[in-house]
DNA sequence: TCAACGATTCAAGGATTATTGAAATATGGA
DNA sequence: TCCATATTTCAATAATCCTTGAATCGTTGA
């Protein structure tokens, strides 16, 4: 992930429908969501919803695959797992002070990496 | 940090002079750097830099002091490291293959936190 | 007090982004 | 083929954001 695509990415979740798509795409996790789903789910038009899904896809947040009629989004787990990253090194420079918090999450959420610190 | 305050702080670091701000924050520490500074650095007018610093702070993620003629800004360490919690728990659902990467970058830089995984 | 410095505020404009509803596209079944 | 479904695209409007330069505000030192 580089400036370039973090940059895209903090504006396509800087939006309040979007953020609440991501949420509920990375909770429906590899099914995905297809988009009148979403467009029911989140309260918004069909026109309106294909509009942020085009931003979200743009800013390499989530992917689409056509199933039949329906069009499925999914969330992109490594473009997430990459602006996190990208927040905690690039932005942040490491520091610790302010990966602190995001270490004791991660402690809790994957202890598969805790080999990594040894 | 709650959703309000995550979309604030997405918005703002979703353009590029802000983004280039924050980093040179971050790195001058708790010392700051005054908006004079900040605007020759960033190579933009002192209106434009005043400009985004105080959108910069309305999200949380900078605080002023006057200091004499300057008024000095510093990164607010606790509001980014909120954000990156705020993207790992509450928008990633602390799902563990997208803060993977995160936590392997928390293992490097904030070896202060191994205790919290005894 | 006055001039200079450091910075902000304001108004105007241009540019980008969001919303809406109508029209178009693609798919599957009768 | 024709219709219904699922979704996108388009054009128009509204809203927000960015940039610029001029004017203003607060502070310091002569």
């Amino acid at each position: 992930m580089d400036q370039r695509q973090a940059l895209a990415a903090f504006g396509a979740l800087s939006q309040e429908t979007r953020l609440h798509i991501i949420r509920m795409l990375v909770v429906s996790g590899p099914d995905g969501m297809a988009a009148g789903s979403i467009a029911e789910r989140a309260e918004v038009s069909p026109s309106n919803v294909s509009f942020h899904l085009k931003e979200l896809e743009r800013a390499g947040l989530i992917t689409q695959q056509r199933e039949s009629r329906s069009i499925i989004y999914t969330a992109n787990y490594e473009a997430l797992g990459g602006l996190i990253r990208f927040l905690m090194e690039d932005c942040c420079g490491g520091n610790a002070e302010i990966c602190a918090p995001a270490a004791a999450v991660a402690a809790c959420c994957a202890p598969a990496t805790k080999e990594e610190l040894q």
